[in-house]
DNA sequence: AATACCATCAACCGCCGCGGC
DNA sequence: AGCCGCGGCGGTTGATGGTAT
């Protein structure tokens, strides 16, 4: 037996979030912001887990939030990221800032798994080069590196940006009525407060650990992108609403055009292949 | 109108990686 | 070095609403 799940803990409330239950949490993390999960069911007196909290925070509660109808741009963002990166959810959520990976993740499973089904079945289905698969491995966590990088970096300047307007009055009187206005009612304070800072506190040493932290991470991307100029190459193709699912031969092209540095460690494999070939192709024609 | 079936999505569960001790 | 707890992730479940019969 493993360790028994959280919610076995007496009295812990499982199953749906009441709007009340939610406007527990989002006080709290007006105040304190979000992080330290542990302490939220102590603090707040929520009879939920910390996972349970942070879960419905990360999933719903969150600002900047979009909900409804994916559209065809994001739907198709999916489908080649998920063809990339497979079923890394997260690394895929992370290109479409507005959606949670949960909803990501559902909304494959719900309707564009069945869509390329539907597809597969009516068209002949080109067998994936095995060699492109394998390939393609390094090339994914790469990105995915440099894509969690860029956000970092992102996210590090808006902070600062942020830090420097002046703090907007934070409505904490009000409260909507439905959990669905709560992350609506969100946007004032997230415009007043970091998304890294647990507080608005706007404090110097803050303020001078997130400019270091941003020198660091800036560092990180430039010394990642500095390795990986093709990835970002894959990453404009990736946006390009031209691309079709399953091109892998586009990958491979784009993986290697234009590109002196060696940073592939698969290309001594090619040119073992290639020599191969061209062996074999002299011995064809001496036969 | 009642029932069965299907689709959707919020929430749960278990596992894993990482950091602290 | 090993253990433990926390946070994050992906797979799965189950409640609910919609549609077909």
């Amino acid at each position: 037996m493993g360790r028994p799940p959280c919610h076995d803990k007496d009295g812990m409330k499982k199953g749906p979030w009441t709007p009340e239950e939610d406007i527990i949490l989002v006080s709290y993390i007006q105040e304190h912001g979000p992080g330290n999960w542990k302490a939220v069911p102590t603090k707040t007196g929520l009879m939920r887990c910390s996972k349970s909290c942070r879960l419905r925070w990360t999933n719903y509660l969150r600002p900047g939030i979009k909900r409804g109808n994916f559209t065809e741009q994001e739907e198709k963002q999916i489908i080649n990221l998920q063809a990339l990166l497979g079923n890394r959810w997260a690394a895929i959520a992370s290109y479409l800032p507005e959606r949670t990976d949960n909803d990501v993740k559902n909304y494959w499973n719900t309707h564009l798994k069945k869509k390329l089904r539907m597809l597969e079945a009516g068209t002949t289905s080109r067998p994936a080069s095995h060699r492109s698969v394998i390939k393609g491995q390094w090339e994914r966590c790469l990105q995915t590196d440099i894509a969690m990088a860029k956000r970092a970096l992102r996210e590090a300047l808006s902070y600062n940006t942020i830090a420097s307007r002046p703090s907007s009055s934070m409505t904490t009187t009000t409260y909507a009525s439905s959990a669905e206005n709560i992350s609506r009612l969100l946007d004032g304070w997230k415009r007043s407060s970091s998304t890294t800072s647990p507080v608005n506190t706007g404090t110097i040493t803050t303020t001078i650990s997130q400019e270091s932290a941003t020198t660091t991470t800036l560092n990180c991307v430039m010394s990642l992108e500095a390795q990986a100029a093709p990835l970002l190459r894959l990453e404009s193709w990736l946006l390009d609403e031209s691309f079709g699912h399953g091109d892998e031969e586009n990958f491979l092209e784009i993986m290697t055009v234009d590109d002196d540095r060696d940073v592939d460690p698969y290309k001594e494999d090619d040119e073992e292949e290639q020599e191969d070939e061209e062996q074999q192709e002299e011995m064809d024609d001496e036969d």
